[in-house]
DNA sequence: AATAAACCTACTTTGTCAATAGGTTTTATA
DNA sequence: TATAAAACCTATTGACAAAGTAGGTTTATT
């Protein structure tokens, strides 16, 4: 289940992709065209800049700006950037979870597939494609 | 992401479905197997229960036995039944969430493309298939 | 100097998960 | 018919994270 966290962090991301031409786009702009509070918005604007997805620049007629061309970027990455593991389970999330049954697990392999097909749409698909408005990639 | 309980209620239908030989499995020789509470599994079985995927039977000599063959039940059937809906996000969830961006939402569809592979992933693997201890699926 | 913007720290509220505890009803069997 | 075995039911708890709020600090421009 994606929270709000990484579903505002993918909105934020197309929304500075399309209104930003080269130059910064400002968070209350942001928050007041993507209807959230520009509070919260902050503390998910922070792990994108962390991540090194956007620049922040402080100070009058400052803002933030995409690091690179946006169909450099895929939702997984944005998506793990903000919610961390995409893990379906706890039993991959880490490896210090390291379950005594793993070995005979019938269950296990299921969990894997799962992640690698989660993991492969969502890598197959860039910011780019999501502000292009096209909605091909539903099949 | 699948919480214990949904894990849990799939580790109990292949217990149960390699455990029965035409006789109900006791819940506390379950438990033992596979190593959880019985206390917690028993809030996990009425679910699978009230679902008509095991039938109960009190008293002596009760337990629980799958109502249909193994091969008929889909993982998704098993998960939906315990952990209610698997959409990926709450704008999907339920209808009562009635979100005013949903005409023009940029990311309405990428949320709709990964319930989509999600379910068909998920029901395209059965209990049979993991008791089998067939790893294919996983690709 | 004043203002605009990002940045930082801390707190609160709410809800769900994961489990525990203790009892009740049904059924077979001695 | 008493007893034991089994599922069934109701309530409670502790821990944790999500979602958001509040208020202040730093950096840069004009």
């Amino acid at each position: 289940m994606i929270s709000t966290r990484g579903r505002y962090a993918l909105r934020v991301m197309i929304d500075i992709a399309e209104n930003s031409d080269d130059k910064y786009v400002r968070l209350d702009e942001i928050a007041k065209r993507q209807e959230i509070s520009e509070k919260y918005l902050e503390s998910i604007v922070v792990l994108l800049t962390r991540a090194n997805f956007l620049i922040g620049v402080r100070g009058k007629g400052g803002g933030y700006k995409l690091v690179k061309p946006s169909d450099k970027y895929t939702v997984k990455d944005i998506l793990e950037a903000t919610e961390g593991s995409l893990s379906p389970v706890a039993c991959l999330k880490d490896d210090s979870f390291n379950c005594p049954r793993q070995s005979f697990c019938k269950t296990l392999p299921l969990w894997k597939g799962l992640e690698k097909t989660v993991g492969d749409y969502l890598s197959s698909i860039t910011l780019a494609d999501l502000s292009a408005n096209a909605d091909d990639f539903i099949i």
